[in-house]
RNA sequence: GCACCCAUCGUCUAGCCCGGUCCAGGACACUGCCUUUUCACGGCGGCGACAGGGGUUCGAAUCCCCUUGGGUGUACCA
């Protein structure tokens, strides 16, 4: 048997981190297994949905590259269509053949007799359950009439009075007791089937074997689970995932921050950072590694190392991540990656020098990044900027007698410095004539220097660093250096 | 209310199914040291948890029960 998989989102929105988890891990299980990953557009729901959203949702799956095998945009002819909403004549095709087989039944209900029932249960502590008469076999003849008349009527599924046992790959064995649902509408009286309905029918047509989803679909399962008995057909497995949570220990929402992927997008994560950070909200690793790229992931996937209790969502370790991956790209990634995605004068700085300064510049500002913005945020603040740093070591550096002579020492050469940018050798002679002539040296002679030069009493390498910075800038911050050292 | 799910460092988690090798391991964060005549990166340490109570057992983080806490569902939403 051959692994087919699904991943079903609501075009009601963007898609959500949450959604983002789940599809990877479907994709992961596919990839794993050399199954088949499908994406079916659940929107049943036409008051909400949107192809705008579905779009939206289609290009964030793309951006984080898990790719499906099949879909509205890739059709498999045996399973297509692939949006609920152009499978409405199979749903019902399925609905009225209950309704034949007694399995379900048409409700004339109207919405007010059917909030009275359920608060009049409520009231009396028994389950708000469907008690309307329509469910018994002996109007079935009567509804049928009043149906072909042309009358609106829900149908209902009959659900069968007994408790149900959920085999679940995360949950374990769960049994839902009897009474634990009425009889659930399938249809809707305006002719659209529900959610609970498609997503059986679908599964079922669509040879789903596994499906992986939020543990939110939990008690949910149960109606499926009558569905599928009803529709005589096979059971996938189940695999409820734990779901996402807030620091507060409360549902994912927008005060908890940014909760959908096209902002992780525009903000220029690395895909397979956000990948790597999802996989591991409630999957781990066999070997306990916690930075890895989905390709390494692929052959270890398995359904048996997800936790059971849901994560709290936090950027703090994604933040670290997102630098892991950043570090493991080579310079000539990162030269088109901030060429691409990021802006700013330090950028068009960037872009207009040499190569081999481009790719100096990247070795000094890697270690100092975890995110691609990172890089000319650095480039601006470590070779651009002529401000000055203060604070403790600064005021340190100002105590020493020395710092004068050796900033007095450095701007001469400076001022007479003829090419665009200082070489290292000049600037190693500067040192050394430093230490040799007027016999500074420790760490009045290398912060000193450091000082004179940047403006700064902290950064990279000044042998890599000098010969990065324009001599243009390095007299702007020298006017600054004199004011502060008196 | 009722049903279902869950409960290990602040956070993500390993271990739990198949009790002893766990006075509980890793990672992030925080912190100390080393390296760097600075900072960052990196390396080595430190801090820090089995929710509570019963039981079973020679022995429980691991099995059972209760309590507490949290989550989800209870729609003609998905």
């Amino acid at each position: 048997m051959t692994v087919r998989v699904r991943f079903a989102p609501s075009p009601t929105g963007y898609l959500h981190i949450g959604g983002a988890r789940t599809a990877l891990y479907n994709y992961l299980f596919a990839k794993a297994t050399g199954g088949t990953f499908v994406l079916r557009v659940e929107d049943t729901d036409i008051e909400r949905s949107s192809s705008e959203y579905e779009k939206l949702q289609i290009e964030d799956l793309q951006w984080l590259n898990l790719l499906h095998d099949e879909g509205p945009d890739k059709p498999n002819p045996k399973y297509a269509p692939y949006r609920q909403s152009e499978r409405s004549h199979i749903y019902m095709e399925h609905a009225l053949k209950l309704v034949e087989q007694g399995l379900a039944f048409y409700d004339f209900c109207t919405d007010e007799e059917l909030e009275a029932a359920k608060e009049k249960a409520m009231a009396e502590n028994r389950d708000p359950h469907y008690e309307g008469k329509w469910r018994e076999p002996a109007f079935a003849a009567e509804a049928k009439a009043r149906v072909a008349a042309g009358e609106k009527a829900a149908i209902r599924f009959r659900s069968p009075k007994k408790p149900y046992t959920l085999h679940d790959k995360v949950k374990g064995t769960v049994v839902f007791p009897e009474n634990m649902v009425g009889d659930f509408v399938i249809v809707r009286s305006n002719g659209l089937p529900v959610y609970n309905f498609c997503c059986v029918v679908d599964d079922y047509l669509m040879d789903i074997t596994h499906v992986i989803r939020g543990e939110d679909h939990l008690n949910n399962t149960v109606r499926q689970l009558m569905i599928y008995e009803a529709l005589g057909a096979k059971l996938p497995e189940f695999a409820h995932v734990s779901l996402l949570i807030g620091a507060d220990r409360q549902k994912l929402s927008k005060r908890h921050g940014a909760t959908s992927v096209n902002l992780y997008r525009n903000d220029h994560y690395l895909p397979e950072a956000m990948l790597n950070y999802l996989c591991l909200l409630g999957w781990s690793h066999p070997e306990e590694k916690d930075v890895f790229t989905p390709e390494e992931i692929i052959p270890l996937f398995t359904l048996d190392r997800f936790s059971a209790h849901s994560a709290i969502y936090d950027l703090v370790k994604f933040k670290y991540i997102n630098g892991q991956h950043l570090k493991m790209k080579d310079n000539a990634e990162l030269i088109k990656m901030v060429e691409e995605f990021c802006e700013g004068a330090s950028v068009d700085f960037f872009k207009a020098q040499s190569t081999e300064w481009k790719n100096k510049a990247i070795d000094i500002t890697k270690p100092y990044s975890d995110f691609i913005t990172d890089i000319p945020k650095n480039i601006q603040d470590m070779i651009l900027d002529t401000g000055l740093e203060s604070g403790e070591q600064a005021d340190e550096i100002k105590t020493w007698e020395s710092s004068v002579k050796v900033y007095q020492f450095i701007k001469e050469k400076v001022d007479n410095y003829s090419a665009d940018y200082i070489s290292e050798a000049d600037l190693n002679a500067w040192t050394d004539s430093l230490k040799k002539d007027l016999g500074i040296k420790g760490k009045p002679l290398f912060m000193g220097s450091r000082f004179a030069l940047t403006g700064k009493a902290h950064g990279p390498d000044l042998k890599i660093l000098i010969p990065l910075t324009p001599v243009t800038i390095i007299k702007n911050r020298q006017a600054e250096v004199g004011k502060f050292l008196g």
